[in-house]
RNA sequence: CGCGGGGUGGAGCAGUUGGCAGCUCGUCGGGCUCAUAACCCGAAGGUCGUAAGUUCGAGUCUUACCCCCGCAACCA
């Protein structure tokens, strides 16, 4: 039977903000235990990620630091690049936004929506910096707020009262860049009839109903109820694909246009096959994650893109997430609270990323908001990955190192099961497939407890089958059994729990436990239910697998990772 | 102001069609000694955001209000 096709997509991120672990929580790590998991169960995966190289704030960081913006975006990209290798993320691509490939889907998926009669022309005014010659989004543009008066008001809204206003109502509207005053000029632009796709959009969400998460539903009926207006989705700056149409010469796509088309062309860099096989055989399915201030942008713009478009697969899921705080407070990089990935670069042997990956998972913001703490951090370490999970693994190989040497002869007598080594054997038999339905929900804090569930239980058999009093008692091959069974449990162990910890997972599997091959590689999990110690089976040695942290322990690590990136410092 | 999501023992969460309020961590007590002060068993701890309503019975349904988060379309 060929094995259902994949496509695993994290969102495209913003290469001007260096990834805190916010962003890894809310996207990249749920995304890749996702992949992990689909691709341990035997579907035919495919995960792919890339940084969105366009927009004004790369632009305007470039400026400020006096360098072209290709070679800010250039360099941050590879930052991003190396702290999701580091972080284990597991994609067969990580690319970007400002390739040859990309520019040319993105020029004939635009093609196409004009040649369907989707794109029309319109005017808008913008403010107009006549000091550093270009339009100002919003967010670059600051004045004094009509209605409380607040001095720093943003171009459409005011922080301080919170009321919301258009352009021409901002008092003293200035540049943010350079300070100067800035004007409102008019500006010829195209739009995106989104509101022709409405109908056809909303058939497809209902269809999502039961699939998607009760609060990504929502939002999207939200915005297709309250009715879908037509989008600009071209800029007047110069960063960016040149529009294919005259008289816009000077102006680019919108980022946000062709950021999501982001997704098709990495695939298409990974493959022809793949593209071919992922976004045009109706068969795939694709499944993207991505933080909540995104859920719009993947359940109504891009589809109905997609839809307009028609030459394309829409996504099968879309897995929203929350977002992360840190103990109790909004991460920010300018007063330095959170914890910042840069860290992770230097390889720095205080930091257990798979550790940091285990946490991290019990605190993926699935149904709401959620909060990092470092105590919690520590906890989950030496409680769970230490206690329980390390645990069953140490006691059980040091006992068979010391009371056999090592070697396990023995064979399973089937008559000689008592009561304990019985629903042992059943754990083992229905844990993974237990495990395994909550991995594909991607409810992967759900598997995570599973997982450590499983891991007790064999902790209670040990406890309860004590081989350390059968051996006193001279009763050899009883205490045989009870390792024996006990190390199965560990080789199921590092299968259902691969997706989390992949590292640690490998190295119990062959440097420990003794098996040949990769708990990690494709189509494993069906092993994960059955007896693979064979007669005669030798461990290959015993070493604590987690680290317990210790206050100052958690010091340093805490220390190490309190320092944001700051892009300034590195050009 | 509008729309959406959330509010359950100290912390994090589960509670499907309304039927004795559960789980993990932490805390406390006991047990075990193979194991990284790890493991196992037991206990304490909740007026389920507030108020009212429907019902024999409400965490669950209805209404109003309070608090937190997000969105609000040219911020990505």
């Amino acid at each position: 039977m060929k094995k259902e096709k994949r496509l695993i997509t994290a969102a495209l991120t913003y290469v001007n903000n260096i990834p805190h672990v916010g962003h890894i929580v809310g996207c990249h790590l749920p995304a890749d235990i996702f992949a992990r998991f689909c691709r341990s169960y035997g579907y035919d995966t495919t995960f792919v990620g890339g940084s969105d190289m366009h927009g004004t704030p790369s632009l305007v960081t470039a400026q400020e630091l006096n360098i072209p913006v290709e070679e800010l975006t250039g360099k941050l990209h590879e930052v991003h690049n190396q702290i999701y290798k580091k972080l284990n993320i597991s994609y067969d691509i990580y690319s970007n936004t400002h390739t040859k490939t990309h520019e040319k889907i993105t020029t004939d998926f635009f093609l196409e929506l004009n040649k369907k009669g989707f794109i029309s022309e319109g005017e808008t005014e913008m403010f107009y910096c006549e000091h550093d010659n270009m339009f100002l989004p919003d967010r670059f543009v600051t004045g004094t707020c009509p209605k409380c008066g607040y001095e720093n008001a943003n171009g459409d809204q005011c922080e301080k009262c919170d009321s919301l206003f258009s352009l021409n109502e901002l008092k003293d509207a200035k540049c943010k860049v350079c300070g100067k005053p800035a004007v409102l000029k008019k500006s010829k632009h195209i739009f995106l009839n989104l509101s022709k796709g409405t109908e056809e959009l909303d058939k497809w969400i209902e269809t999502k109903k039961d699939i998607w998460r009760p609060h990504v539903y929502a939002e999207a009926k939200k915005w297709v109820n309250e009715g879908l207006k037509d989008r600009c989705i071209s800029r007047d700056i110069t960063w960016g694909f040149p529009i294919p149409l005259e008289g816009y010469e000077n102006k680019v796509f919108y980022v946000w246009f062709d950021a999501p088309i982001g997704y098709i062309s990495i695939t298409k860099e990974l493959s022809d096959e793949k593209y071919k096989n992922l976004w045009q055989d109706r068969d795939a399915k694709i499944y993207n994650f991505v933080g909540k201030d995104n859920i719009q942008f993947h359940t109504v713009f891009f589809p109905t893109m997609l839809l307009e478009n028609g030459n394309y697969n829409l996504a099968h899921n879309v897995v929203g997430l929350n977002f992360l705080n840190y103990e109790g407070q909004k991460f920010s990089k300018s007063k330095k609270i959170g914890v910042f990935c840069n860290a992770l670069i230097d390889d720095n042997p205080e930091i257990d990323v798979d550790a940091l990956r285990a946490y991290l998972t019990t605190i993926i913001p699935e149904n709401r908001d959620t909060d990092y703490k470092w105590e919690d951090f520590k906890n989950n370490c030496n409680s769970e990955l230490v206690g329980k999970y390390g645990n069953l693994f140490n006691r059980s190989l040091n006992m068979i190192k010391s009371y056999f040497n090592c070697k396990l002869d023995y064979t399973l007598d089937e008559n000689n099961l008592n009561e304990f080594d019985q629903e042992l054997l059943t754990a083992i038999k229905e844990m993974p497939t237990k495990i395994a339905e909550s991995f594909e929900k991607a409810e992967l804090r759900e598997a995570y407890k599973l997982i450590m569930n499983y891991a007790s239980i064999g902790n209670g058999y040990l406890e309860k089958s004590a081989p350390w009093k059968l051996m006193k008692e001279e009763k050899v091959e009883e205490a045989k059994k009870v390792l024996y069974l006990c190390l199965n449990l560990c080789a199921s162990l590092c299968i259902v729990a691969s997706p989390i910890i992949p590292t640690k997972v490998k190295e119990l599997w062959s440097n420990q436990v003794g098996l040949e091959g990769d708990p990690t590689a494709v189509d494993m999990w069906q092993y994960a239910s059955q007896l693979l110690i064979k007669n005669g089976h030798e461990i290959k040695g015993v070493q604590p697998i987690f680290e317990r942290i210790d206050n100052e322990k958690l010091e340093k690590i805490k220390a190490i990772m309190s320092e944001p990136y700051e892009i300034k410092e590195h050009f």
